[in-house]
DNA sequence: GACTCGTTTGGACGGTCGTCCTAATTTGTG
DNA sequence: CACAAATTAGGACGACCGTCCAAACGAGTC
């Protein structure tokens, strides 16, 4: 812990302070104060704030691949896969009603800056995406998998905006218990017919 | 047409550009060149950027308020009323791959922004929730119309964000017919069983 | 034509931003 | 200790931001 490298300490202010102020609003002296570092010294480690940017990309995906790695160990089920990321929301559900979704916010933001990293920023929900397809493939629904990641990640992410937006703590419950209510009706029809 | 108020024309470019840009990343000078005035002339009909943005914000509430009172005309019945608010993706299924959800996306920034209007963002959402509650009321749902409103904004909320950051329309063809069939399960079940 | 009042102009202002440079300091090595 | 390399400090820079002002403009009215 106190022997993390001048460099991983911008990167871990820098991604705290993006998913709270957003990456526009947070400025070298904002990231600085928190590092307790010089403002001149980020040209040593970064040559500009994209760089910062795609470093902190970067980290949040080698976590998020750590932690649904961590979700599958021990040959888990499927089902208990995708309700470890339902529950993710309730484990920050306190972070999510205050800042958002931190992927989902961040796309956006770079999105309307039209800012060269949102293709990276994507990769996140790329990351997310494809977990899910092979959980619900594992879970018998090969023919709809992809669909069924999406409508997933979808749910999670009004549900993250609008808990945001309305600083409502008691709809992320609410909404997490009907996505789970939801899998249990996808578990049940193993293969979906589908007309015509 | 040609006799709007410069006012007018002002809060129609800003809006415009705040959707598309974002409001932190909107200046002055991207709304004086889109309105072909010079940027000193702001000072006469707004004193402040936040004096723009809420009036933005009032355009954007009255013509909602316009929108939804339209759609309830003609004493349409309350599924048909609900069923407007869904095909209202499709409609505008572009502008949302493209920039997203209005209220959405800026709720979202002005959170971050910790900024002072942000209450009156939400008032767009809670705008759409007061007017989908009754809906399902109407609709015989009054046990659960709140938590029904909700989850439609939720979903549509979702589906904006992740169109959106992938870039992709059909997702929302393909949500937004979802999002029909849950309306008809909810129609069929008139007064909703609620354990204990 | 002279005057008025609502409107517009273009630029000045102080501040903050990201970037970049140079000098000082610390660290590692002989 | 001496020396070189890696790291840090602090400030200069040009650009852009939102704000503000003094002067000019223009359409009516007397």
């Amino acid at each position: 812990m106190a022997e993390r490298t001048t460099r991983e300490q911008i990167v871990d202010a820098a991604d705290r302070l993006f998913y709270r102020q957003g990456y526009e609003h947070t400025s070298f002296a904002d990231i600085s104060d928190a590092v307790k570092i010089s403002r001149g010294n980020f040209y040593y480690h970064f040559k500009t704030k994209d760089e910062i940017l795609e470093a902190v990309i970067e980290a949040r995906l080698a976590q998020t691949r750590a932690m649904l790695e961590q979700w599958e160990r021990g040959g888990r089920k499927p089902a208990d896969c995708i309700r470890s990321f339902i529950q993710m929301m309730m484990w920050n559900r306190g972070d999510i009603q205050r800042y958002g979704c931190p992927v989902g916010t961040l796309c956006t933001e770079l999105a309307k800056l039209d800012h060269a990293a949102q293709g990276d920023a994507t990769r996140l929900f790329a990351l997310f995406r494809g977990w899910l397809r092979r959980q619900f493939e594992r879970l018998g629904r090969a023919a709809d998998a992809d669909a069924l990641a999406l409508h997933l990640l979808a749910c999670s992410q009004g549900v993250a905006t609008l808990a945001h937006a309305l600083r409502d703590e008691d709809f992320i419950r609410q909404e997490v218990r009907q996505m789970e209510e939801w899998l249990k009706g996808v578990e049940k029809v193993r293969p979906r017919r589908r007309k015509n």
